[in-house]
This record gives C-alpha cells, structure tokens and sequence, in this order.
DNA sequence: ACACGTGATGAATACGCATGCATTGTTCTC
DNA sequence: GAGAACAATGCATGCGTATTCATCACGTGT
C-alpha cells in the first residue's frame, strides 16, 4: 500500500450520511447549529470512515492552528524538560500541541522563530534562549504573542515572565551570612542571559551591603551546565594558593550538583563542613539523598500559568499587551548544603512536592 | 494593536514585485523554474512585507507538514528527554519539527493518536507508551509511517526500532555471575511494556541457565521512576527477615540512580561491597560520580538514524514497509556499582561520549 | 388563522499556496 | 537563418474546511 492512500474528506462522509459537507464541519464544531439527530449520522459515517478532521485545513479559515511554539534553550538542563513537561500537558488539556523548537545554548534563536512563523502558530514560548527585539516585533507584526519564560529583554516590548531572579540572589547570599560565611564564590551561567545577570547582581549586592567587596568575590562561568560547572568548582578549588571561599553559590541547581560531586569525589571537601554550596531552581533532582540542595525556589506552576494568561490563546481578536515584566517572588528552601544557622526558624520545604518527578512505563 | 493584523500573503508579495502570485510560491520553492532576477525581486518584497511563507497552506496543497509527532509517555526519566532533544535536533536539521505528545506514564496513547492525525503529521514516532494494534492500523490507512521506539508491539504490524533488552539482561546477569553473585533481586519497570518484560526475561533466563531458581529471584515493580525504585529497594532491603540478595538489576538507569540512593543513605550500604547494583541505558546522569553506575548502554545515536530511514519522510510515495524488528545489541559497559572480576578485560567505557549532557544558556 | 421568530440546512465562497498547462521569449543546433 | 528545445512566466484550479447567506420547516403567541 502507498501513503495518502484514502484519507477521507469531509465531502465523502457527507455523502455517505446523506448531508451537506457543512452539516459534517458543523458536526464536528462544537457550538454551532446542527439538530443532534443529524450529528450522530455523521459521526456513524465518519466512523465507518475512519475519518479525522483535518485541523490543518481548517486553520486556514479560521486562522487558529492550536500549535504553540516552545523555544528551548538548554534542554541539558532539567530544569527546562520539566518546564517543557508542564507546558505539554496544560496545553494538552486546552486541545492544543506544543511544536518543540530547540536551538544551540547561547545562541540566537532568529532562525528559528522564522520557522516558528511559518508554521502559523497561535502563540510562542520562549526559554533559555536569545532573541533579537527585531524578532519580537515581527511577531508582534503578525499579532503572534510571545512571551519570554524566565527571561526578559531589556528595551523590548515583549512580554515575560520571570522568577525574581535578583532577590532570589539575595536571599543566598542572605542564608550564606546567616550561617557565617565571609569569603565567597560564584558559578555563573550564560553570561548573555539575565537570569544568569540577575541572580549575581542581587547575590553580590546584598554582599557588599554587608561590606564584602567585590573583587572578594571569585566568580568562574560554569556554561549552565553540570559537566562545565564540575570542571569551574575544580578550577576555583583546586587552586592552593589562594584561600578557599567558604560558600559557593551556583547560578542554578544542575550546576551547583555538578560543583558537589566536584569538590566532594575529586577534592574530598564535606559539604556544608568544609564548604557551604547554594543553587536555584529547586529542581527535583536536586532534593535527592546525595545532594539535599539548598536553594531559591522557582516558583514554576505560577510562573506557567502566568505565562499562559499572558498568551492569551482562547481570545485571539484581543490585542497584544505590552511588554508586562511582574516578576514572581521565589523562597528560599532549605535543605543541607547550608547549615542551618542556630536561633533561626526556617521553612524547610521538605514535603511539598512543588512537581514530582515520578513515571512508570519505560 | 489587534492580532492578525497584517499577515501579507503571496499575493501581496507578487503585487509589489510586479510579478505574479506564481512567482512568489516558485521563489521561496527550491528547484523551481524562475529567474534569479526574479527571485530577487520577491525576496525584496518580501522582505519589506515581513513576509513569510505560510507553511500550512502549502502542506494543504503538497500534502506535507514538515511536522513529526513524537509520543512520549514517560518524561521523567531522563532518557527520554535525551531521545526528545536528538530527534528534535536531527529532525530540524532536515527542516521538519516535532510536535509533542505527552501522555501518562502507562497509560494508552489511543487517544493522542487520534489528535496525531488531526494535524496530517509526515510521521508518527511513539516511546514509552502503550499503543492498540486498531490504531496503528488507522495510522496505516492514512498512510502515515509510524515506527514505535525501543518499544513494540507483538502482533501488530507496526514497525520498531529497539535494543536488544533480552540480550542486555543476560548481559547483566553474566556481569553478576562473574562478579561470583549468587542471589537476585530485580526492580521493574512498566508491567505493560515489552522493554522492561524483554530486559527482565533475558535477565532470569541467563541465571536460570546457571541453575538459579525464578522463585529465587526477589522480584519488585519500581514504576520506572527515581522515587518508585527508591521505595521498591527499601522494600526489599528493609526485611531484615530475609537474607539480603547479593545483586540488583534495575531495569533502567533512573531506577538504578534511585536504588542506589536508598540503600546507601537509607539503609547504610555500600556498593558495590554489600550489594552490587546494575541498570540499563547508560544516560549521562548514571555516568556522574556518585553512581558511576555499571550499565548496560543502549545504541541510542544508532536506535534514531534506524528509526529516521523507516520513516523514510523524504519519499512519501512509498509504501509502508510492514513491521520490521531488528533489535539493536547494546553494549555492557562497566563502571563501579560491580566489582570487575579479576583476570578479566572489561571495555570501561569512561571516555566514549555517546551523547554528551552539556549546555550552557540558562 | 396569521405573522413572526427560531433552529436546521445546503450552496457558495474564501482561506494561502502549489502546480499543471499554455504562452512567450530566448538560446542552441545544423 | 530556420526550427526546435528550453527556461521563465502567468492563469486557473485544487487542496479540505469554516462560515456567510438564503431558504425552509416549525412552532408560538395573539
């Protein structure tokens, strides 16, 4: 047998229940005027038809695909594929599809938010990932919303949504002075990207409010990833000269699990003993026995379900909002990374799962 | 500003190139016949127009969307979004994207089928799902190739690609038997699918060769997550009645990860002394220092480029091969969760990348 | 009994592009 | 230099569905 053998059209079933081919689109549009007696006698031929409506023809007319674009950055990092996991499903639930757009880390993602237009999508998500503002007004142009997931573009108008990445730097940087630390260093990420900006800024700010300088503080690019992130906490560690920092902050958690194994299985350090290390995110993975990761949590599902009211999907004829940047606070969640210091009550956020990160089928 | 504003179509661009709307389609379609001229024309048009080729209405006409679906029905375990992000890339290469379908781990991808074929997909690929013969068959029909990954399904005629699990069991058990275990213990995944039920059978049928009774062998399911192996391990660990196996195959990495972690800082063992431990995948996580985890390696650069050329998306004319099943051997690669019996010379498998874990944007 | 509103239906058309076909202008061959 | 092969182009049509509009049947209220 050959493809496109016979796929049924909407004209075959309409002949085959004995009605017009409206009566069968109307059959399958919910809402629209059609006596029930009628439906069922399209659905009986459809059936025996195996017919499907073809929703790429129908979008035509009515201009709405149900395909939503996610532009991924950095699916290396866990972080990402849950994020990505979670858009699937709600937008599952809503009857539309994620089209999965994966670009190089660090790179531009121009190129491919022209394939993204091209498919006619109803709108994009974009994550982990650059993008010029002349892309940003091209979808404006095409009334397609976007909206930036975790990050945003200074001097853009496009919309984002975003963890408070700085006082979540903060709030580290807070928790390290609680528990005693006085000298410091820092993983960074992208150094393109401002989550990765943002997360420095406040965790050097609050430091040089408590008078720690900034050339105090050694800072080494750990790519976003573990493997780079492994090799930073080695380059800074390793180094017997200088004095050892007695807290180390990772931009996010991937990174900071790198750091551990690091300085745990190659330079022998005990954590938080020798060495206090903080992360962001709060990653499942990271709430595992051999990291019990200290660390800002992301507060994700918020952060989706205000990405997805800021698309808009299910009113298309609205107009575009301008760039809205609200960012969401996130908590700091302690666990054994940072000992605890001693007086204080702290939420320990062992419990609540935040998203599990359970499966069955292989 | 109100969406849908000012998308311009081909006749806008022919309009202010002077040409025709012919023109337009043949100059943003490699391989036609058109002037350089000309296409330069309407690429300048079109560039002023922020035009952009409306790719849904060409598939209406050329009967491809560029678009794959990909099934997934376990995205928890990092293995898959491994296999997400290959395909995603090498697919894009091509100039086609996938579109994503995520369903519950176990449960029947029936349903998502059905939207599949909504959106007139070039190609099915499904993982880690279940799936009935009635709607391969209705993939069939339509003409749209479909190729099931590391997964199959008996009777149908539906084709897929895979690794050998039968033949990596045995190839744990030879590992165990040599390391001179003489007791067993397994952590399974999805009861439903044939990867975990082949892996297990090759498993027991090699030990059974060696006169290792079935009734012998400690046998819990771990719901191919981290947390279902990390309570299935203290379930049999935590018996204190029992004499405690020698040996535990979890049927994948994420499961063995999860194993690991609960019997050292849970119950205080070590491995490989107390206890020596496999899985099966070999993802980069497994790989990291506190798992270095013995493992058996599935081909998964390989299992894609087999199930790109059965989907064979460049010559849609063709028919439908009928269900090819070529397991692909996978590769014991030994680490540190066996002792490596003396005498021996394991391939250590610590440098070859397969697919590196890396990125950098955050 | 009559006008009117309401719900159901079909015919016709639009959506944006690819492509077969006919036409024109151009180059090549002998 | 004449005819043929060929490249370039426009016209018209089709792809599968949604939707507008006109029509029709039917019941309701007075």
């Amino acid at each position: 047998m050959t493809r496109h053998s016979n796929r049924s059209t909407s004209f075959d079933v309409a002949a085959l229940a004995g009605v017009s081919q409206s009566a069968v689109s109307r059959a399958f549009t919910p809402g629209s005027s059609i006596a029930e007696e009628t439906r069922q006698k399209v659905y009986e031929a459809a059936r025996k038809l195996n017919y499907v409506p073809n929703s790429i023809a129908s979008s035509l007319t009515t201009k709405r695909t149900n395909i939503v674009a996610l532009i991924i950055g950095n699916m290396a990092n866990p972080f990402y594929s849950h994020v990505l996991h979670a858009f699937s499903q709600k937008l599952q639930e809503q009857g539309r599809q994620v089209l999965i757009f994966t670009v190089d880390p660090g790179a531009e993602s121009d190129e491919a938010i022209l394939h993204v237009l091209k498919y006619q999508v109803d709108g994009v998500i974009l994550t982990a990932a650059q993008l010029s503002t002349r892309m940003t007004s091209m979808c404006h142009d095409r009334g397609i919303p976007i909206v930036l997931f975790n990050r945003y573009i200074p001097g853009s108008d496009a919309s984002g949504v975003r963890c408070d990445n700085a006082a979540g730097g903060r709030l580290i940087a807070e928790a390290f002075l609680a528990a005693g630390a006085k000298s410091f260093a820092m993983i960074t990420g992208d150094p393109k990207g401002s989550t990765s900006q943002d997360r420095v800024r406040g965790f050097v700010e609050r430091l040089q409010e408590e008078g720690v300088k900034r050339s105090d503080i050694t800072e080494v690019g750990g790519q976003s990833s573990y493997e780079g992130a492994f090799n930073a906490a080695l380059g800074i560690f390793r180094d017997k000269d200088r004095s050892r920092p007695e807290a180390l902050f990772a931009i996010n958690d991937i990174m900071a699990m790198g750091a551990i194994d690091a300085l745990r299985y190659r330079l022998g350090l005990r954590i938080p003993e020798d060495l206090m290390v903080a992360g962001f995110d709060d990653i499942p993975e990271g709430r595992r026995a051999p990291y019990q990761l200290t660390t800002v949590r992301q507060p994700i599902n918020q952060m989706i379900d205000a990405t997805l009211s800021i698309l808009n999907l299910d009113d298309p004829s609205s107009g575009i909002e301008p760039g809205i940047d609200q960012p969401i606070s996130g908590r700091l969640i302690w666990r054994n990374t940072i000992p605890v210091p001693a007086g204080h009550r702290w939420e320990t956020g062992k419990e609540e799962a935040g998203k599990g990160d359970t499966g069955s089928s292989t």
